[in-house]
RNA sequence: GCCGCCAUCGUCUAGUGGUUAGGACGCAGGGUUUUCAUCCCUGUAAUCGCGGGUUCGACUCCCGCUGGCGGUACCA
């Protein structure tokens, strides 16, 4: 059988992680099984859908890493399909034209749940005779159309491949609507019609379409296709487990995980774990990997929540997999920003990349050889040298060392200097370095210290060695501003 | 209300009638280290939602309940 299965987003909104999630699936069904990948644009909701949605939509399903074998079909497009299985299941007498207002509807509703029954389209429709119909017609009342669902269909089962079987009494299904009054289709047909037309074998999809299932399948019943094979896997959940994946506690956008500096590789491969089970314990898979061993039936019935921890963690796993080559160039893209330059960024890479988890991070941890650090008394707080009171005193000496020092500076004469210093001034090696990594960095975590010097210039470090010990302690105190305000607000 | 889906550490999970209930993230502690991180080691944590059965024996099978979620539209 020739395997083809499709993704069918809406254009109501950005692309949500949601929305990536469920194309993994029919993405890795059809590559895993040499078939086809179609994706299809379903915009029948005027009201909501855009173009510029709908390109979001595109351009982060690419940067994702997925492709597709046909389509983007539109489903506007295709309305004179739609019209056509319309007629034909009118001709065949198994639709039929319904006349009833809103508001009536609404009234059978409200009295049937009055009445704690199922709330189900009493049929009234159904058998209008000729004239009636005529009368109506000419009337030019509204109307809609809609499935007559067949007295003795009993219970509707089909086997799902996550869930085993499923089944549904169509008595409680009633008559669904299958075209609006302005002749464009509902969603539950222009399923069916499109799945019939490009010879979807499998559909792959969230399990908040299993109560659509039944209303599909005798559609295709009427239209005289065979069933496709369904897959109804769980909805990701919100962290707390209340409720399918909502920006109410993280974001769901995926421009916002780009943004953040999350590689694309690695939201899929998160993606990927809340749903299935990968062979031989692994957690971590890329998608060329994952297109050779996908495996449906270790696809689970049970929804996982959304957890920004592990998705952190598996970031760094392909941040520190990746080479120095590639992840210099994915920081250059990432880092618009011009003053970035170029060939610091290239020789900082082997030094920040254990220490990232997300191309973010980069900034906060190498500010200070871009920029010139502003110095904060509440940093040399923390610092040994400072609660023993020597701070000015090893400044100085640290100045007069480095005034010294040969040119080039190389990191182990540095290192071997500030060595002997912290011997003759009798303070711990660490302690040493931390106030000189300050003095540099304005900041008590950085990148390896020599290193750091030497990409950021023995001149440019010098300078602000002998700045800083010029200007201690004159800094703005950060802490002591906090601990007044703390004051103010006891009192 | 009615219909349906789901239910193992905080989170993601393994488990398929007999296990000290295993792993991952997180967290805590230790080692390596000029800071941080990486890496390595150790620890933490699930009376397997509740109650009934079936069985010599149930996390595993059956029934009921509860809870969460989804559907019940001229949304998708």
């Amino acid at each position: 059988m020739q395997i083809r299965t499709r993704m069918a987003p809406s254009p109501t909104g950005n692309l949500h992680l949601g929305t990536a999630y469920a194309t993994l699936w029919p993405y890795l069904f059809a590559r895993r099984n040499q078939g086809q990948f179609i994706l299809r644009i379903e915009d029948t909701d005027t009201a909501r859908s855009t173009k510029d949605f709908e390109a979001n939509i595109f351009n982060g399903l690419k940067w994702l890493g997925f492709s597709w074998d046909e389509g983007p079909y539109h489903q506007m497009d295709r309305l004179p399909n739609y019209q056509k299985a319309v007629d034909q299941l009118l001709s065949d007498d198994k639709a039929y034209y319904c006349f009833c207002t809103p508001d009536e509807l609404d009234k059978e509703r409200q009295d049937q749940a009055a009445k704690k029954v199922a709330q189900v389209y009493s049929g009234k429709c159904r058998n209008l005779s000729k004239d009636q119909l005529e009368e109506f017609k000419n009337g030019s009342k509204p109307y809609v159309i809609r499935f007559k669902m067949p007295d003795d269909r009993g219970l509707i089962k089909f086997k799902d491949l996550i869930h085993d079987e499923i089944s549904f009494d169509s008595k409680l299904i009633g008559d669904t609507v299958i075209q609006r009054g302005t002749g464009i289709p509902l969603y539950n047909f222009a399923v069916v019609v499109d799945d019939i037309e490009m010879k979807i074998s499998h559909v792959l999809r969230g399990d908040d379409h299993i109560s659509n299932t039944p209303k599909q399948i005798v559609l295709f019943e009427a239209l005289g296709a065979t069933l496709p094979l369904f897959a109804h896997y769980p909805m990701i959940l919100n962290s707390d487990r209340i409720g399918k994946l909502s920006k109410r506690d993280n974001s769901t956008s995926v421009d916002d995980y780009r943004k953040e500096g999350y590689l694309p590789e690695a939201i899929v491969n998160y993606l990927a774990i809340l749903g299935w089970t990968m062979p031989d314990d692994r957690e971590i898979m890329t998608i060329k990997e994952m297109e050779a061993f996908f495996d449906l039936s270790k696809m689970r019935p049970s929804a996982a929540a959304f957890d920004l921890n592990k998705l952190e963690w598996i970031n760094g796993e392909y941040i520190r997999a990746m080479s120095d080559l590639d992840l210099g160039k994915r920081l250059l893209a990432f880092l618009v920003d011009p003053h970035f330059s170029e060939d610091k960024v290239v020789k900082l890479v082997p030094l920040v990349k254990e220490r990232i988890k997300k191309l973010s991070d980069f900034v906060a941890l190498t500010d200070f050889i871009f920029d010139a650090p502003e110095y904060d008394l509440s940093v040399f707080k923390k610092l040994n040298v400072e609660k023993a009171g020597r701070t000015k005193e090893v400044l100085a000496a640290i100045k007069q060392a480095a005034e010294k020092l040969s040119k080039p500076w190389t990191a182990p004469v540095f290192e071997e200097t500030f060595r002997k210093l912290s011997e003759e001034l009798s303070i711990q090696v660490g302690d040493m370095f931390q106030i000189l990594r300050v003095a540099i960095s304005g900041q008590l975590v950085t990148p390896p210290l020599f290193e750091s010097i030497e990409i950021l210039g023995q001149e440019e470090a010098l300078k602000r060695i002998q700045n800083v010990s010029s200007t201690y302690p004159n800094f703005p105190d950060s802490s002591a501003d906090f601990s007044m305000k703390e004051l103010a607000e006891i009192k």
